[in-house]
DNA sequence: TTGCAAACTGAACGAACGGTCGGTTAGTAA
DNA sequence: TTACTAACCGACCGTTCGTTCAGTTTGCAA
């Protein structure tokens, strides 16, 4: 009797050299699968049955590599903070004017928004329930904070219109950036820079044909 | 024993009149509670003890409202969704120019947005996973193939930029409006038309500071 | 061929889940 | 007082949940 869908396998060849053991599944496959899942069915509604049918194996053998469902929540949400954190230590998010610098972080989110896609959009849908994901919503406010505090510094430089709330209008600006990872199709599709453009177009420019 | 915290009791006054029976709540009252924490622990999280001990009542006193879970959940569905597209049969988003149509249903959709934000937070949080929630998603889409249209439209009349693909640019301009419920809280804080004003400001003429 | 390491199985656990049911309580109106 | 209506309770059902555990399978290297 065959399966009823591929299971997804790999212990990456990214490596390149093979490791001894059984093959199978590593801690970093089942992470994979894992974000994707949690995705589509939700964090509380995939359960570990959901999980084991989309590796191929049983819910037991999960245990093997992960201490629990919570415990791959917290992988997750962390390769999504460390990413997006990453991008506002870069030079570009450091030197030069605000409004430039808000730039750089706006599109190096949508880079990382589609590098890191299960993560992110898993990051983006935490509701604090329980103290994982409390704790990385703490990060992420930490994160918001620096966007504001870019903006607040526009406006004083007078490269941002000083009409709209700082605060109100960093959250709108990652408001539209965030939700890319709810139409973004890896596979078909746009790349990362046109929708990157696309998006600073709208964010500082506006919609509005300037001709005339 | 007293409770742990005051239960959330109302068979609205909004009609005056009193009916008769037994005084608690209506299914109009336990439908405003669910919706409220289906939010704060997403409808997966919540159990229908979570429901009773917010209500104020047992489990068992909940399914004399309500047929059960997902019902609650269809019910508060069909509430954004009507009043959504109640927005786009408004004269101002069925007269005029495209832009200004598309003006008008976004700040009607920030305005739905405020005054039935559980609804609509929960609404745009469905994943699909079951039949009540396929059904939502497809009218959902029919709302956003509207918007598209709009920005098609606008592009066509030459009063929005060219220069960005208006399915995309339609998506993150919702993707903005949509975000409000990520932050907005109805009793501290700014008045629907102050967020509307940010908002459109900053869709049609950007951010950047127009000066010089 | 043997030894080892890593991946995996199948059966089972207590807890929590959504939902059912027969009976009870608290108001209104005659 | 009585009849009626609507809200509610408590015990219980079958199922699914996350997790555990003792043992088995598989490929690689010595």
């Amino acid at each position: 009797m065959a399966r009823t869908s591929a299971p997804e396998n790999s212990r990456a060849r990214a490596t390149g050299r093979r490791r001894s053991g059984r093959p199978g599944h590593d801690a970093d496959s089942v992470l994979r699968v894992a974000a994707r899942v949690f995705n589509e069915r939700g964090y509380d509604g995939t359960s570990m049955e959901d999980l084991a049918r989309a590796l191929g194996v049983t819910k037991s053998a999960i245990y093997h590599h992960v201490s629990g469902k919570s415990e791959l929540l917290r992988q997750s949400l962390e390769v999504a903070m460390d990413a997006l954190f990453a991008v506002t230590r870069e030079e570009g998010a450091t030197d030069g004017r605000a409004i430039d610098r808000l730039e750089h972080v706006m599109r190096g989110s949508v880079r990382v928004l589609v590098e890191e896609l299960p993560h992110v959009t898993l990051l983006l849908r935490v509701r604090g329930n329980t103290e994982v994901e409390k704790r990385a919503l703490e990060r992420r406010r930490r994160f918001d904070h620096l966007i504001a505090d870019l903006v607040r510094e526009g406006v004083v430089d007078g490269d941002i219109r000083s009409d709209v709330d700082p605060a109100v209008a960093s959250r709108l600006l990652f408001g539209m950036v965030n939700s890319i990872v709810e139409w973004y199709k890896p596979d078909r599709g746009l790349a990362c820079e046109e929708i990157a453009d696309a998006l600073t177009r709208i964010a500082f420019e506006g919609l509005r044909s300037t001709r005339g």
